[in-house]
DNA sequence: GCTTGTGAAAACGTTCACAGCC
DNA sequence: GGCTGTGAACGTTTTCACAAGC
């Protein structure tokens, strides 16, 4: 509970590993665990994991360790995963499809509310039961349903047209996957570019090290 | 062409932005660039840049700038993109899919060689072009190919599998998609996490600021 | 005059080492 | 005795500032 400033957007990051790792922990009906076992599980040191919890609070027992459910709920609270959080999908093609089937399968935290997409084809039909709809439903879906978070999976050139929409829907969060550099003032985005990772593993292909996302 | 010790990860994952913003450039006719024009094309700063370069030598003139056509084979010829690079993907499903979209579609210094997969439903079908082979056949036809950089786009029960036998398939470099931990003495691996990712912007949208891939 | 290339300084993030507490 | 929480030390990355060169 002790505020702290400064918290670096990497330390956060990691945050959602260490959730799931957690996760797994309960599931084996572990109820207890320590910064070793979490280090070992999810492959950051554990001073680092004892760091990153630190920038939010002290939430273990020394000589002890951390409950493994109250842990799990700081995490939540400390993410804004307290209950699932919905985001919007724009671009119903194979990347946003196979987003879908992640977003709702693997994680219980984040799920896709509403997907978007511009192709009369595409609008009307199913992915997963949720119902593709055109761009023009965006603002007032994004309004109704309070969603904060946005993913733009469409192509580069329609990216910057998408991403102003977003903007004007009151996105404050917006993961992107086009090649393309998206900033504003007070939104915080997150590139994912699969081309350029690709790219720079030529690199690393030659000499190869182990490396960390 | 001059030699240079110790080069940080993070400057050699810059080098695939600077290559497109380059291609751009060539695209509009441009011939010659600067540190300051790449800086507001690609979003980092000019020094970042210069720096970044200079890593690998001096390829640039004082007073003028540098010249795009030449930049761009130097960066191709660091990253080890001087031919179109051959990956091998593991996973035929959306993601896969959308994989072999992106890297044929949009990049032209990287190119799925071959698909893997384990469900007979898929084998033997066709993605642009691409039939999905068994897993059977991995090891002979990356050997065969001289493929030495793997892409895991499988759920994650099966991805340390997939693992070892990329492994085993002397591959050196891997684009990791399942969030299981993968480590191995001379490979690199590089994880992306889509579900994390979207749990951490679930922290940024609440108190938003910008942020960098 | 303008832009690169680069040491030096600053900022940042990680690891160390240990005091504090169960 | 064991494990957390944390200031201090360390290493790495970014930014600064300017000399070098066209």
């Amino acid at each position: 509970m002790k505020p702290q400033r400064r918290i670096p957007a990497v330390a956060v990051r990691r945050l959602p590993l260490y959730l799931r790792v957690l996760e797994d922990l309960a599931s084996e009906g572990v109820e207890v665990t320590s910064s070793a076992d979490l280090a070992n599980r999810s492959g950051y040191s554990s001073e680092q994991i004892r760091k990153d919890l630190a920038y939010f609070g002290a939430f273990g027992t020394r000589g002890l360790g951390y409950d493994v459910s109250q842990l799990t709920q700081h995490l939540r609270r400390i993410l804004g995963l307290t209950a699932a959080v919905p985001v919007a999908l724009v671009g119903a093609g194979n990347l946003g499809t196979a987003l879908i089937r992640y977003a709702s399968l693997g994680a219980r935290d984040t799920y896709v509310a509403a997907v978007f997409d511009d192709d009369p084809q595409k609008i009307g039909t199913e992915i997963s039961g949720l119902r593709v709809r055109p761009m023009e439903e965006l603002q007032a879906t994004l309004r109704e349903q309070g969603i904060r978070i946005g993913v733009i999976a469409v192509p580069e050139q329609n990216a910057r047209d998408v991403f102003e929409k977003l903007c004007a829907a009151d996105v404050t969060a917006i993961l992107n996957f086009a090649p393309t550099k998206l900033e504003k003032r007070q939104v915080s985005v997150q590139n994912v570019d699969l081309t350029t990772e690709l790219q720079s593993l030529a690199y690393f292909a030659l000499g190869a090290g182990s490396d960390r996302a």
